[in-house]
DNA sequence: GGGGTATGAATGAATG
DNA sequence: CATTCATTCATACCCC
């Protein structure tokens, strides 16, 4: 946990990052309500919105404030998730810095992403495929000892599908063949 | 553990539920790349999409065939919850791995229960515990208590904000007369 | 039967 | 790196 010095009114103050961060919210806050005063100023001829503080409650719906307030979160897009499996399929340690530099300028082709994305995106996706892993051991020896299930064709082609890094051992057959007895009952 | 009997090709197998899920998800992408031939073959003349089948991977997105191939989600059973909400009550913060196994292997006993879904419950019955604690007045006092962020002007008519059911501990403030001095360094 | 809520699960990020 | 937290996504279920 890191502090930070803070000056208000020639007072100097320690800050957890807790108090930090409700700050950041704070002043989110101001700056709405702020953009929205200038806003009715220009607009609008009624001035009692510069003046009543009351009024300020009407920018207060919780929704609103969440947005504003919260912290957006990285979401990956379609092709920076792609392009992220593709490394780490290659290669799933973590890379280093360098590495995820050059990864984090090429991706940012395809949307907003940053070093710490990447960065992070490596460390959950390892973490995960091991815990995957762990989890599967024993249904996985037991399948592949016993599997009876009738395979469908399981051509060259196909054999790629079953390195690919996600849902590799729950669609390893794309053949389009399929047996017409083939039935559940 | 139940098992299903499967008839095909003349030949009866007996099958684990883990085998007849995969069966499913295959099934839902053969379902899924048939509707996609259908809709090319009605709608282009390219007829080569139907004929080449390394053109299938083209449908293997990682996000669409966990889509396609969603699993149905775990559903605890009352007595489930019940002893859940129990161990919950005893001691709310999350179980280590040893006991989440005992409490799957408990659990088992009424019904079907994974250790994953024994982890998801406890992860969500704690994160939406705290939500709803946050949503009650507790937050007043506990930003009263140790909050020495400097406050802005805090005026009785601001009060009301601080019941209001949601982010009431993040936004306490609303007051528009902004310190000048006031800077982070 | 469409919108709203509850809740199982996924995931970005933080912590030690 | 192992865990945990916070947030979001997805959907089963419910009510009008």
């Amino acid at each position: 946990m890191e502090n930070f010095d803070m000056h208000c009114c020639n007072e100097k103050f320690r800050m957890t990052d807790e108090q930090v961060e409700t700050l950041r919210k704070q002043i989110a806050v101001y700056t709405y309500i702020s953009e929205q005063l200038i806003q009715r100023h220009t607009h609008s001829s009624s001035r009692q919105h510069l003046t009543n503080g009351a009024r300020m409650r009407m920018f207060c719906d919780s929704r609103l404030i969440d947005k504003l307030s919260s912290k957006q979160r990285w979401k990956p897009t379609i092709s920076q998730v792609q392009a992220l499996e593709k490394i780490y399929a290659a290669n799933p340690e973590a890379p280093n810095k360098e590495t995820i530099k050059k990864i984090t300028v090429d991706l940012s082709e395809h949307g907003k992403i940053s070093e710490s994305n990447v960065y992070n995106w490596f460390q959950n996706r390892r973490a995960r495929s091991k815990k995957k892993k762990h989890s599967n051991v024993d249904a996985k020896s037991k399948v592949d000892s016993k599997d009876k299930i009738p395979k469908l064709n399981e051509s060259d082609e196909n054999l790629g599908h079953q390195n690919s890094p996600e849902n590799s051992d729950f669609l390893p057959y794309f053949n389009l063949e399929l047996d017409e007895s083939f039935a559940i009952l």
